[in-house]
DNA sequence: TAGGTGATCTTG
DNA sequence: AAGATCACCTAT
C-alpha cells in the first residue's frame, strides 16, 4: 500500500484536505491528484538524487513536499513510502467544504468559483499553504487529511500528467487521477 | 500562445 | 557568479 504510490493518489481522492492557517479552517474534498516516483520516474524532482529542495521527499512518509514553482506558485505534495523511497503525490485541485470565506480572501476576485481550488498553485494559495510548511507532519494540527468515503474507481480517470515534458516516455504514465465531471479539477487534457 | 516570476541546480 | 530551467496561471 504504502509502497504504491501510484495508488495511494488514487486512494486520496475523495478524501478531505484541512488546514488550519492564520486562524482559518479550511476543508476540501480532494478531486484531482498525481503520482510521482522517485526511482525509475523522470519526472519526479527526486529521480536524479538529493538536493537541497527535495531531501523530504527521502524522509518517511506522512510529511510534506512544498515548493516554489516558476517564482509564483507554492505546489503541495504529500510524501509517501518510507525513508529512502522518495515517492510524493501532488495534490492538484479540490473541492471546498469549509472556510470558504478565507479561500477567496486568500485568491481575491475571480471570473469562475472553480478556478478557486482548481490547480494545484491556486489550491494551495486558497488553502494557505506555503514554503513555510515545508516539512510539516501530515498528522499534526496545521496540515491533515481526513477519511472519507472512498471514490468509485469508475469514477476515476486517469490521464497522463501535464507540464512534464522534459520526462520524455514517462511523461506518457497515466499517473493523474481525478474524478469523472468533477468540476473542480484543472483543465482536462 | 506568451510572458511574468524567483528559487533551485549546474556550470565555469 | 551567472544562466538555464521549471510538477503554473492569466491575459491577449
Amino acid at each position: 500500500m504504502r509502497d504504491d504510490v501510484v495508488q495511494i493518489a488514487q486512494d486520496l481522492i475523495g478524501k478531505t484536505l484541512c488546514t488550519d492557517v492564520e486562524g482559518y479552517l479550511c476543508k476540501a474534498k480532494i478531486t484531482e491528484t498525481e503520482a510521482y516516483r522517485g526511482w525509475g520516474d523522470k519526472a519526479c524532482h527526486a529521480h536524479l538524487g538529493i538536493t537541497g529542495r527535495n531531501q523530504i521527499m527521502f524522509e518517511e512518509g506522512g510529511q510534506a513536499y512544498v515548493y516554489l514553482c516558476y517564482g509564483i506558485h507554492h505546489l503541495f505534495n504529500i510524501v509517501t513510502n518510507i525513508k529512502g523511497n522518495a515517492d510524493a503525490v501532488l495534490i492538484r485541485a479540490a473541492e471546498p467544504i469549509q472556510g470558504l470565506q478565507a479561500m477567496q480572501l486568500r485568491r481575491g476576485e475571480l471570473k469562475n468559483q472553480y478556478s478557486l481550488t482548481s490547480g494545484p498553485g491556486n489550491l494551495s494559495k486558497a488553502m494557505g499553504i506555503s514554503k513555510s510548511h515545508y516539512g510539516d507532519s501530515l498528522v499534526g494540527n496545521t496540515i491533515w487529511i481526513e477519511e472519507a468515503p472512498s471514490v468509485k474507481a469508475e469514477k476515476i480517470i486517469a490521464s497522463h500528467r501535464v507540464g512534464i515534458n522534459y520526462a520524455e516516455e514517462d511523461a506518457l504514465l497515466p499517473w493523474r487521477f481525478r474524478i469523472k465531471d468533477s468540476l473542480w479539477t484543472s483543465k482536462p487534457k
